[in-house]
RNA sequence: GCCGGGGUGGCGGAAUGGUAGACGCUACGGACUUAAAAUCCGUUGGGCUAAGCGCCCGUGAGGGUUCAAGUCCCUCUCCCGGCACCA
């Protein structure tokens, strides 16, 4: 009996299936397609971790198992190649990112190709390819041409370590997302997306997604719609007029002031009329020092200036009302301003008791001296002239009504989310193919001449201005105007990673097209993605920006249809032994090339899977790892138990049965733990019985295939049961003979069991009691009591009520 | 504060309202062996126990619905994730 030798017999496969291109996606169009899709990783320098593999285990299981259910699969990988880590490196050494990227890229793949992912290679993308980024430069001057991008002065934030900008959703907890150094606010010119133009789309559409209800709500709650009114006060004895957005128009009779952001241009327009003007100017650079993250922070206490020369007018009431410069109001939300109901907003009442404003109960239920009375479900307007007596959503339409007929206001959506800051003062990213002119302005490069290549450099160092390193490359920056010939300058800012992997999933599709990003029947074909698995961390970002683009690329044609990922999913994080995130300077990363190389692929896949729930966070175990070694192990030795047979034997029809239904609907819903678990059982019930016929053995192999292709491939070929096993159609359960006729079930008497009987599945109650009261322990349970009640629940359950 | 998800043995985790703890790990016992490893067989939630079956308790806490609740309802609590001065 040879030994199961997993190393000889991985390498064997893998090399069969390389020289065989198994994986390769065919051209046949008469099949039903599948794109499965993981998400491509950034090719560090660490090498790969055992986190990636188990997304990318679970799509292989799903993609293997539908190329033996007849489908057309398209499961393809790729690199994310550009960012930090590699230019940072750059910096030190001065050997440019390419270099370390090709390194790392062949590093990975390796790596991958290591555990046996049957991923059509032909088709591997790379960010950093010229090939590829002309055609992120080529959406990029489509967004452009639609008025889609801009550029726009911003107070951005600044990571003084770093030296770059960063988007809102880099900073974490005011520092850095890569450094965690301090953020600052700074004014910069920045090349934005106009994300906010597709906010609405991309809530509705997520109607007519498959994805986990977690990533949808916590989309909904990034791009935060809210609905409410822009309401007009106008400043007494000017013509100047402050637009506020309110959720709240109902409590319009209870604004007793105003607030404005200390960025708010009427501090500009209305300047010679601020009597108290240095005041203000000094807590507007106050308020300028911090970034935004600190002005949340300090949300306990709030401060603020009143504006003396300046007074608003209620519309409602025509109520002369203070107006105040306050840091708690954002500029970057709404309009910058807003009318203040300390009655009815928790923030306003705060600032109310701080300056000791008036508050008035426009809406009764509360006590307003206590705290703002914030409820709308229950309590009716008071105080509100027209509105009193009314609940609050009736006075919501109402007010809103009156607004519009008198010119005061209109009904308003407000989004939470934010462009898109696109620029980035960075070496290592896809240049902006646009070219400054003095005469014509910001003029696209010409699509015959994308792409635009990154110039050769000695330094990446970013500059102290903040300009991008390729602002010193005078002879690559000077360039001529494409539409006048005159002098002009090229950009320097380079786009964000969340540009290339915003369409790499099209890319797939037609991955060597040089004529367009993808030919449009390929992309009609392959797209949407089936089913799209990536890590939560990516929910508000990744997903967003390439749904956005998407649409975008669906508005002007491109593609077909609006959304890019049919199904979505997500798995959780794999942890170290000691429970703690894995990292190096915890010391706790396991690396997976050692784990192949002491138990195999097989094992690591099946690990991985069987870990635990996926879409939770788990710890890792070597003894987990040993136990699955052991599984494929015992599964080894099952050919010494086999005997002839093509047709399942009466002793293992029924478990085959269920067997087979519960692994295929197991691994479509993300269930490996169980269909692996119900593996093993199976494997458990051969042991006992001592003997398993061809049959089974087969059925067995194919199912458990898609976890562990080596080892069920060798013994498919040793065991000569014809052709390879990835050709195999998948095996079919007869629903009738999953049922087992004989099944053993609960007697309780008063809900609690007392013992145990054997019924045939169809026998009537009659003959069920007559087991149950034949139970010696359930007779002795009965003795002296009452029947009060009998329940039979055929095939579960035989519960008598007694007294 | 708001919105999600969760709390089940020593551990990872299973359980369409119907015998809680499948499967794996750990630990222990037995077989095999000169011995060990490996393997195979068994035990492994807690307590009581006359050792014979059995009985009691047990799914974060407390109530409730039901013949029957880990599962449904109410109240509370703790943990994880997201959002958060968003008007």
């Amino acid at each position: 009996m040879s030994k199961y030798n997993h190393q000889a017999i991985e390498k064997k496969w893998q090399a069969i299936w390389d020289e065989k291109q198994t994986f390769r996606t065919s051209d046949d169009r008469s099949k039903p397609k599948f794109f499965a899709l993981v998400e491509f990783p950034y090719p560090s320098g660490e090498g790969l971790h055992v986190g990636h593999p188990r997304p990318y285990t679970a799509l292989d299981v799903v993609s293997r198992k539908r190329r033996m259910e007849g489908y057309n699969v398209l499961f393809p990988m790729g690199w994310d190649a550009f960012g930090l880590p590699a230019e940072n490196y750059a910096i030190k050494t001065k050997i440019h990112p390419s270099v370390v990227t090709e390194q790392n890229v062949k590093r990975f793949k390796q790596q991958l190709q290591s555990l046996g992912f049957s991923f059509d290679w032909s088709r591997e993308v790379d960010t950093t390819d010229p090939n590829y980024f002309k055609w992120t430069q080529w959406i990029f001057l489509k967004l452009f041409e639609k008025n889609l991008a801009y550029k726009s002065e911003m107070p951005i934030n600044w990571c003084p370590a770093c030296k770059i900008g960063l988007a809102n959703e880099e900073v974490v907890d005011g520092g850095c997302e890569r450094c965690g150094a301090h953020v600052e606010t700074r004014v910069k010119n920045q090349w934005m997306l106009k994300i906010t133009e597709y906010a609405e789309r991309l809530i509705n559409d997520l109607d007519d997604v498959d994805y986990i209800e977690r990533v949808k709500i916590q989309q909904r709650n990034w791009i935060g719609r809210s609905e409410g009114a822009d309401v007009t006060f106008s400043i007494k004895d000017t013509d100047e007029k402050l637009i506020v957005f309110t959720t709240r128009p109902d409590t319009l009779f209870g604004a007793t002031y105003m607030v404005i952001s200390p960025e708010h241009p009427v501090l500009k327009t209305l300047s010679d009329r601020i009597t108290n003007l240095p005041e203000i100017k000094e807590y507007q650079a106050e308020a300028q020092k911090k970034s935004e993250f600190e002005r949340a922070e300090l949300s306990q206490g709030k401060t603020g200036v009143k504006i003396e020369g300046l007074k608003a007018i209620n519309p409602v009431n025509n109520e002369e009302i203070t107006i105040w410069v306050s840091d708690y109001v954002l500029m970057s939300y709404g309009t910058g301003a807003i009318m203040a109901v300390p009655g009815h907003d928790e923030r306003d009442w705060e600032f109310a008791k701080t300056f000791n404003l008036p508050i008035i109960e426009v809406v009764a239920g509360g006590d307003v001296d206590q705290e703002a009375y914030t409820q709308t479900e229950t309590g009716k307007m008071v105080n509100s002239g027209f509105l009193n007596d009314m609940d609050v959503e009736q006075a919501k339409k109402e007010i809103t009504k009156w607004l519009e007929e008198n010119n005061l206001g209109t009904p308003k959506v407000n989004y939470k989310l934010r462009d898109w800051v696109f620029s980035r003062q960075r070496y290592w990213g896809e240049p902006i193919p646009l070219v400054n002119c003095e005469k014509c302005g910001w003029v696209p490069v010409p699509v015959d001449e994308l792409p635009v290549l990154l110039p050769q450099v000695e330094n990446y160092e970013p500059t102290d201005t903040g300009e991008s390193p390729l602002a010193n490359i005078r002879e690559w920056v000077e360039t001529t105007c494409p539409t006048c010939g005159g002098p002009a300058e090229r950009e320097t800012d380079t786009m964000p990673q969340w540009a290339g992997s915003s369409w790499y999933f099209m890319r797939y599709t037609d991955a060597h097209n040089d004529e367009a990003l993808a030919s449009k029947e390929n992309l009609d074909y392959w797209l949407p993605v089936d089913w799209y698995n990536g890590g939560m961390e990516h929910t508000t970002l990744h997903l967003l920006y390439s749904r956005f683009w998407y649409k975008f690329l669906y508005d002007i044609g491109v593609v077909s249809g609006p959304e890019p990922y049919q199904k979505r999913t997500s798995h959780g994080m794999i942890l170290g032994e000691n429970n703690e995130k894995m990292s190096k300077s915890r010391g706790n990363v396991v690396n997976p090339d050692e784990v192949v190389e002491e138990y195999g692929a097989d094992t690591l896949r099946m690990y991985e899977m069987f870990i635990g729930d996926f879409e939770k966070s788990v710890p890792w175990s070597t003894d987990g790892v040993r136990g699955c070694k052991r599984f494929l192990d015992r599964v080894w030795r099952l050919k010494d138990m086999l005997k002839p047979g093509d047709e399942y034997s009466s002793d293992l029809e029924a478990k085959m049965h269920q067997t087979i239904k519960k692994v295929s609907s197991d691994y479509e819903h993300l269930k490996f733990n169980t269909a692996i678990a119900a593996l093993m059982t199976l494997t458990n019930d051969v042991y006992h019985l001592g003997s398993m016929n061809h049959a089974e053995f087969k059925t067995f192999l194919i199912l458990l295939n898609p976890v562990a292709p080596h080892i069920t491939e060798e013994m498919w070929e040793n065991l000569n049961f014809g052709g390879m096993l990835n050709e195999q159609n998948w095996p079919r359960w007869d629903e009738e003979k999953t049922i087992e006729q004989t099944i053993s079930i609960g007697v309780q008497i008063n809900g609690r069991v007392r013992g145990e009987i054997s019924v045939n599945l169809d026998d009537s109650q009659e003959v069920a009691k007559e087991k149950a009261l034949a139970n010696e322990n359930v007779a002795k349970s009965l003795e002296g009591k009452t029947i009060v009640k009998e329940i039979y629940v055929p095939g579960r359950i035989y519960n008598i009520v007694v007294k």
